[in-house]
DNA sequence: ATGCACTTGCAAATCATTTGCATTTAAAAG
DNA sequence: CTTTTAAATGCAAATGATTTGCAAGTGCAT
């Protein structure tokens, strides 16, 4: 299964990181690999302690919060709504938000990144990351 | 003083939608109007209670409801931090937020708009709106 | 002037997230 | 394997931003 490969993944760079692989943890990160949603943090909670019931809300929060000091996950808050979570093994990719249903799209521009570093560097600025949004409904 | 042509303009919209001006809610226009940054609730009230304290800050955040839904001010969830807000009526732009100093600085660009709208056609949707925010450091 | 629906301030509620603390546990050391 | 101990956990309470219930106050059409 490609979910216990990026299992391991994440254990690694944990334990390279003096972090411990707890059980909860264990179960978070498996869930988070799993996930090809962009799930939020209660949404991964339920998924986890489906599986073990000794996770907690606070837990997943830590885990989360970890992860992404170590840069393995994005956290994306989104309009109106708590933050979401993606794995960060993938290219960089910007959002597409489904107004009716939340659902969220993935997809990349080279040019609107390189338009983007154009813009800062015209204003004096060294651009260090951005937020890209686009809100709509289907056609 | 064009903020008081500003005020007026407010007045205007409220009472044409059947909205009460009352003492509280001119401090917060007048506020609002005089306002070239972005300030947030919180600093909105204390310019707003510095010229009548009887403005509560729940007045503040019901009164920037109330203009957002009126389309008169844009709300703006910036990265880490309350909502900031702006009068409506300039052109549309996006942002850069120096991460050193959280100035936030305008810009626009009709090749992003249009790209963008490109984009969500592409992958099937119809481009309501979009949030697009550069975070950089002074070069 | 008068009435009443709209507004207000205050306190309490909400929502997402974080933190304090006593208890448990991973995993290094022996 | 045991011991040791700093790190991690769950729970409850705290936070920060914003909203809401409610009793009291007030624009403004008549």
């Amino acid at each position: 299964m490609e979910a216990s490969l990026k299992d391991r993944d994440y254990e690694q760079v944990l334990r390279k990181a003096g972090v411990r692989i707890t059980r909860q943890r264990q179960v978070i990160l498996r869930v988070l690999s799993e996930a090809s949603d962009h799930p939020d943090a209660m949404e991964l909670y339920q998924r986890a302690s489906a599986l073990d019931s000794s996770v907690s809300l606070t837990t997943v929060y830590r885990t989360l919060k970890l992860l992404q000091e170590k840069g393995e996950i994005h956290r994306h808050a989104f309009e109106g709504g708590p933050a979401r979570f993606e794995p960060a093994d993938s290219e960089h990719h910007d959002h597409l938000i489904d107004l009716d249903t939340g659902q969220v799209i993935e997809f990349e521009s080279e040019k609107i990144e390189a338009l983007q570093r154009e813009i800062a560097r015209e204003l004096g600025y060294d651009l260090i990351h951005h937020r890209l949004e686009l809100y709509g409904r289907k056609l």
